[in-house]
DNA sequence: GCCAACGTTGGC
DNA sequence: GCCAACGTTGGC
């Protein structure tokens, strides 16, 4: 089993957006970067853990667990004109973007801050905390994760 | 193929 | 709202 990061903006989609959900799962649509669309693609496997990440809000942090719940396949918002990810490069004969389907787990006990993420050695490879990181799904390592999850 | 301009991300 | 970092675009 793999580990990963997702963000996500909480006033777009929080962990509670897919909590509710009626099969608590949503597709990770409009990701427009390649590096984690091949991620996407080509990594990510049924059952793998993801952290739920709120990004660009008061407190961003880990929020929850999710696991994948469908593998890559073509994010078909990328061919809707009126999407906000709209990309007229891709069609459904050559897909450009992938998008996995997300389940969630649970909520963490509390959140764990980024800043609290930026304070131990033991995460200083983790890319969420490198400068300049701007990667909307990354890979954990599993020590990474247990380490984290070891914070709750 | 280089690189300046531009747009986006996301912490602060 | 600011701005650093970084990916993409497009002129040459």
């Amino acid at each position: 089993m793999n580990f990963w990061l997702m963000k996500s903006e909480p006033e777009e989609f929080s962990i509670d957006d897919l909590r509710q959900r009626p099969r608590k799962t949503e597709p990770w649509d409009g990701v427009r970067n390649y590096q984690a669309r091949n991620m996407m693609r080509d990594e990510m496997k049924i059952g793998d853990r993801v952290f739920f990440y709120h990004s660009n809000c008061d407190e961003p942090g880990i929020v929850g667990i999710a696991e994948v719940a469908k593998e890559g396949y073509p994010d078909d918002t990328a061919w809707d004109p009126n999407d906000k990810h709209y990309d007229p490069k891709s069609d459904p004969e050559t897909p450009r973007w992938y998008r996995v389907d997300i389940r969630f787990v649970r909520k963490t006990k509390r959140t764990i801050s980024l800043k609290e993420l930026k304070d131990y050695a033991e995460l200083e490879e983790f890319p969420l905390v490198r400068r300049g990181n701007r990667l909307s799904v990354m890979p954990v390592s599993e020590a990474q994760w247990n380490f984290i999850l070891g914070l709750e």
